[in-house]
DNA sequence: CGGACAATTATGTCTAGACATAATCGACAT
DNA sequence: ATGTCGATTATGTCTAGACATAATTGTCCG
């Protein structure tokens, strides 16, 4: 039965209303997985509108995943795949000022080496010249809050060279100098090294939460960078709203 | 200076054809961030097609977060925003399956108990009634692979207080049965208990990537679970294209 | 009963217009 | 120099058609 869609009164455009009516239906469970949508034509009475009109609202539906289209057959409620989320990747200093706490920076290295294509995370950024090494520090009211070991492929961003990092994370200066297209994170939990403990001034035995980024400009790795939080200081949050809600 | 877009020989649509090229000029650096990319009337002519057309393709990219829109002033592409990424949440049966092990599931515990208001995840569900508490363990290849700890809201799935979970693992119930339209998920690193450490079979001071989920249904709790991996077997996984290459 | 085939039909795409809307820009006045 | 206001213009939305495409469905035949 689909007489109960009902346009409700509204200002936005059209099309959007139809998708939202379409969305409520589908979100509330009225229109179960499966179940097969109005024809465009139906919809195209009942809004007294073109089917062009009708046809926007619901492909917008389709493209967001909530429905599966096929031809001579109509449309209907998808049924769930995918179990995605949107992840918050942490900009440490940006975090750290919305939590409303101080942010700090510490350069505790900075070098220019050749790649080791011996190490995995060097392989998979795909660098064969120069690299810029550079540990840091991230503070939060002047307590640790993440400890960054970054590399910075120099064939890719040879202006890198010249930027002195003392007072610049490397991660705010690439934010607004290198564009990228692709990337790819991997978060595991690690128990740190002593050194690392002593820098984080947690205990040797504190889990922490380690996140590894490769950053690639159309194929050509521009970054990687291994930060490490104990465990108890951060938690990365994903919501999801699911393209089909079966 | 846009002249050098030449529409590609392409069987494809004609719009999307049209979205492609647009966005191969923005994500290969052609089109830095800032840069307006032409008229619609322009493309029109360009591609010798209707409006229509090429208002559907530059939609497509300014709805995919690759280009702004501004009236009067024309479209630009887009600057950085948000850092996010694409997060595959694991399904852990078909996480070990995908990885060619042998997916294993034990039932530790299940029992029928009313909400504690006093435990913060519990408050987050909102539920109010009786919650069933389930204790269990996923194994690939016959080694515990996560720890899991599951708080169903029976008001909302009523159905599962008749459900036997010895073989079928809650989460696969759940997908299969009860649709939900939110979720949140917060990932951390932790150091299991004693009690954890020896049913995951790791040592105590192994460091473990704990992820808890909420899921709800149009604001109404479903379930709350915490699944604690050792952090030496897992590793989540996310990657990010962004909405604009800058 | 089962397979091949053709009719039907819903979606996919597109056209050539139209009017609405909002923001920029320039002209003008203060 | 600054502020107001109207003309201009690019995007936003929509119409009423059209033909293409693919897949279901029924029909017919072996």
């Amino acid at each position: 039965m689909t007489s109960d869609i009902v346009p409700t009164p509204d200002e936005r455009a059209l099309h959007q209303r139809i998708t939202e009516d379409l969305e409520a239906k589908i979100r509330s469970g009225a229109w179960p997985p499966g179940h097969r949508i109005p024809f465009e034509h139906e919809l195209t009475a009942q809004y007294g509108c073109a089917r062009a009109t009708v046809n926007k609202a619901v492909s917008a539906l389709a493209a967001a995943g909530l429905i599966e289209r096929r031809r001579r057959a109509g449309s209907f409620v998808a049924r769930p795949h995918i179990q995605s989320a949107v992840l918050e990747i942490p900009d440490i200093e940006a975090e750290v000022t919305r939590r409303g706490q101080a942010y700090g920076y510490v350069l505790l290295s900075k070098h220019v080496r050749p790649t080791d294509l011996g190490r995995p995370e060097e392989v998979a950024l795909g660098a064969n010249g120069a690299l810029l090494e550079i540990a840091c520090l991230h503070l939060a009211d002047g307590r640790p809050l993440a400890a960054e070991h970054r590399l910075l492929n120099l064939s890719a961003t040879p202006k890198a060279e010249a930027v002195d990092f003392s007072t610049l994370s490397p991660g705010a200066w690439l934010l607004r100098h290198v564009p990228w297209t692709e990337a790819e994170h991997r978060i595991s939990a690690v128990n740190c090294e002593p050194a690392e403990a002593r820098l984080l001034k947690i205990r040797p035995t504190q889990a922490c939460l380690c996140v590894r980024r490769w950053t690639w400009r159309v194929g050509e790795g521009i970054t990687f960078v291994r930060q490490l939080f104990p465990g108890d200081a951060y938690d990365l949050v994903a919501r999801f709203t699911p393209g089909s809600a079966g």
